[in-house]
DNA sequence: CAAAGATTCTGCGGTAATCGCAGAATTAAC
DNA sequence: GTTAATTCTGCGATTACCGCAGAATCTTTG
C-alpha cells in the first residue's frame, strides 16, 4: 500500500487470515503461519511475497513518536481552490508530513505531521499555508494518543 | 506503543539505527541487523526484543484498507463536554475505531473510523454521537488516501 | 469438453538464521 | 575501588529460509 496500488487484487480466506497473523506479529516465521494457516512453508512465503509486492500489505515497525523525539504532532485541516488532489500529492512530499488524505467535509485535505517541537510545527504550518491552492487552514495540536491500532482485521 | 507506555526509555544511536531498519523493512533479519550496526548478532536481537517489550516500537503488517473489505473511512471531529480524555477512552473501545487522539483546537477529538460502507458509517456515527460526554461531532468521508509512511526516522 | 497455459502447491536438499547460554566486557551504583 | 547490573561476544544445536523441480489445481480457449 502506502501509494495504494489500485487494481483491487481478490483476497481468499487464506490471504486474509495470513495478514491477520502478521498484523498481530509482523516477525512471525513463514513456518509458524504455514502451519496456522494449513499450506507448506513454501506455499506461505510466496504468499507473504505476493501480498507485498501487490503492495495490499507491508510489514513495518512502527513507533510512539514521543518515544523517539517528537515531542509535537498535529493534525492540520485544508482549505483549497483548484484541485485538492493536486495539492494533496505536494503536500505528501514534504517530509514532516506522514498522512495526507482527500475529504468531503468542510476541510478537503487532512493532513498529519510530525514535528520535533513547537518552533518546527509552526515552521510546518507556514509551509502548509504557502502552499499554492492553499486557501486556508486549521491545526489540531495532539494533546494525547488515545488509541492506535492496526489489526482491524480483514473480513 | 499504541497505548504508550510512559517512561521515556532512552536510545541510543545504535536503537535508533535499528528502528530506521525496521521501518524499512519489519522482517529483516537479525543478522542484517547486526551487520549494519555492528555488533554481534544476538546483541542484535537483544536489542529488538527489548524495543518490542518497552512497546517504543512495535512491528506489524499494515494494510491498505480499501484493499481487504473496507470501503468507507472516516475522520470524525468530536466536540466534548466534561473530559475528553473519558469520551476517548470510551472512543477507543469501539472496534471500527482504529486512531483516537485528543487535540486543542475547535475539536477535542479526532477519531479516525473504518467501515465496511456507508450504512456501516451511518451506525458507526451514531454510536459515537450517543456517547456520553460527546456534544457535536463532524464527519470527513475520505476520499482517497494520498500518503501514508512509517518510517519518519529517528534523528 | 478437452487440451494448453497459467497459478499455486508440495517436497526436499543446501544454506542461512535463530535460539539459548556461558563467560567476558562494559557501564552504573555505592 | 569494589560490587552489582547490564550488555556484549562466541558458539554449538536447532530451526527457519530459500530455490527449484515436479505434481496438482484452476483458467482459458478452440
Amino acid at each position: 500500500m502506502g501509494r495504494m496500488s489500485e487494481g483491487s487484487v481478490r483476497l481468499d480466506a487464506t490471504a486474509k487470515r495470513i495478514i491477520e497473523l502478521l498484523q498481530e506479529d509482523g516477525r512471525i516465521s513463514y513456518a509458524a503461519i504455514a502451519k496456522a494457516v494449513g499450506l507448506s512453508e513454501a506455499a506461505a512465503r510466496a504468499r507473504v511475497q505476493k501480498l507485498l509486492d501487490s503492495e495490499v500489505m507491508q510489514v513495518v515497525a512502527v513507533t510512539d513518536p514521543t518515544q523517539v523525539g517528537f515531542t509535537r504532532q498535529a493534525m492540520i485541516g485544508v482549505r483549497t481552490e483548484g484541485d485538492p488532489m493536486k495539492v494533496g500529492d505536494r503536500l505528501a512530499e514534504v517530509s514532516e508530513v506522514d498522512y495526507v488524505v482527500t475529504t468531503a467535509g468542510s476541510f478537503d485535505l487532512l493532513v498529519e505531521v510530525v514535528c520535533e517541537d513547537d518552533p518546527h510545527l509552526l515552521d510546518v504550518i507556514r509551509q502548509v499555508r504557502e502552499l499554492e491552492g492553499v486557501v486556508s487552514s486549521e491545526t489540531f495540536v495532539y494533546l494525547k494518543l488515545n488509541k492506535q491500532h492496526y489489526n482491524w482485521g480483514t473480513r
